[in-house]
DNA sequence: GGCAATGTCTACCAATTGGTAGAGAAATTT
DNA sequence: AAATTTCTCTACCAATTGGTAGACATTGCC
């Protein structure tokens, strides 16, 4: 067959090289490699993406669309404080456990040499401002301990994508990653979570 | 010069790698540019080490060593509950600012594709032993929070490494990695720590 | 001074890399 | 049915990759 409608052939390419980028990284991924993958010849990938690069640009276009629709619903429900906190974190557990190639990927751009490390930047600033803010007003509100919100915000990331991301040093330690395991590991993150999370109690109040 | 002495060839070789792999990991480094970026030629480095994964392999020995002494060192004390905990990551960070490329190997070696993944992993298996031991120890004493010690090693982790190694980050979020905010990132992680760790008040005593 | 060991280099090489040029089949338009 | 557009392919290519073979310089030993 030749020439045939393959409209879902750019689709096709776009998820597989999203796999392959997370798992093998920008510069272990090959155009063959990745065509041999799909069947197809590297030429095909090439009429669709004019470069290795434009297709890894529009790989992590794609995945920062499923980041930023995640953490849109899991904002939607209009939650507060730790409820809200939680939310966040199930969700993306949930695309976690849904399509892991996505956590892959972030791990690959928040490289500090990635190619595009600066793109996802400017995608993911929206999403972090509305975090921080999140936060602070939290703060401000008591519903949550009071710290430094943008380095209380870089803990809360570091340990939910390493938490979800780095299943390897669980493989490499012994575990294996079941679903069973992942749902107790979610636990334990939101058990941890909280305990960071919840507001120390008041001062004795003074009359 | 020719044939000098160069016994510390060798050393720079594992040095100059060690900052490289760490940087642009194992299929984004070429012999050829680390030659370059040490100003000899690629052979001499296949004169000390036989074919590049050897090389990597050294690298990840090399780096293996200085991470078990850190964590020997901060074991030292003979300290309990939360006072070890923050020896270690103190010790930890003092690592990271000290030789940062250190856990730029740290990160690419975790990763599940990585050329050696198994071969770090039964390099940190003892640390990783002697560290659950230590929680489950610690909380049976009553001095940390009582939870499953495998996934609370595993969140402590996760917040560690992934504080000290995901600069880029910060970097894309507007952080610019100074001392300062080194210390201060550092402080901030230890509230989040003994904040997640504290045991929880004992229940209104009994007669 | 001769000589073996050591260390670095030049000269290659086969395989793989990302990318170009353009042929040719199928679908669509006219 | 002819012409055009859309899609995938074969055929190349220059550059880079990890690696081999061996020349040649320096050093330390006798």
């Amino acid at each position: 067959m030749r020439g045939v409608a393959g409209s879902d052939t750019r689709r096709r390419i776009l998820d597989t090289a999203l796999t392959a980028f997370g798992r093998d990284g920008y510069a272990g991924t090959s155009l063959d490699g990745l065509a041999a993958e799909l069947g197809i010849r590297k030429q095909t990938i090439l009429y669709w993406f004019p470069s290795k690069l434009d297709l890894f640009e529009a790989v992590v276009d794609d995945a920062a669309v499923d980041l930023a629709d995640a953490f849109d619903e899991a904002a939607a429900g209009g939650l507060a404080g730790l409820d809200q906190v939680q939310a966040i974190v199930d969700r993306v557990f949930r695309l976690a456990v849904h399509r892991p190639q996505v956590l892959g990927l972030v791990r690959e751009v928040t490289r500090p040499e990635s190619p595009t490390a600066s793109r996802l930047g400017t995608r993911i600033r929206p999403l972090y401002d509305r975090a921080r803010d999140f936060l602070t007003r939290e703060m401000e509100a008591g519903r949550i301990r009071r710290s430094d919100p943008a380095m209380l915000l870089l803990s809360l990331y570091s340990a939910v994508v390493g938490m979800v991301t780095e299943l390897e040093v669980q493989r490499t330690v012994g575990f294996e990653p079941t679903l069973r395991s992942t749902v107790m590991r979610r636990r334990e993150l939101m058990r941890f979570l909280r305990a960071a999370l919840t507001p120390e109690p008041p001062p004795p109040a003074s009359p």
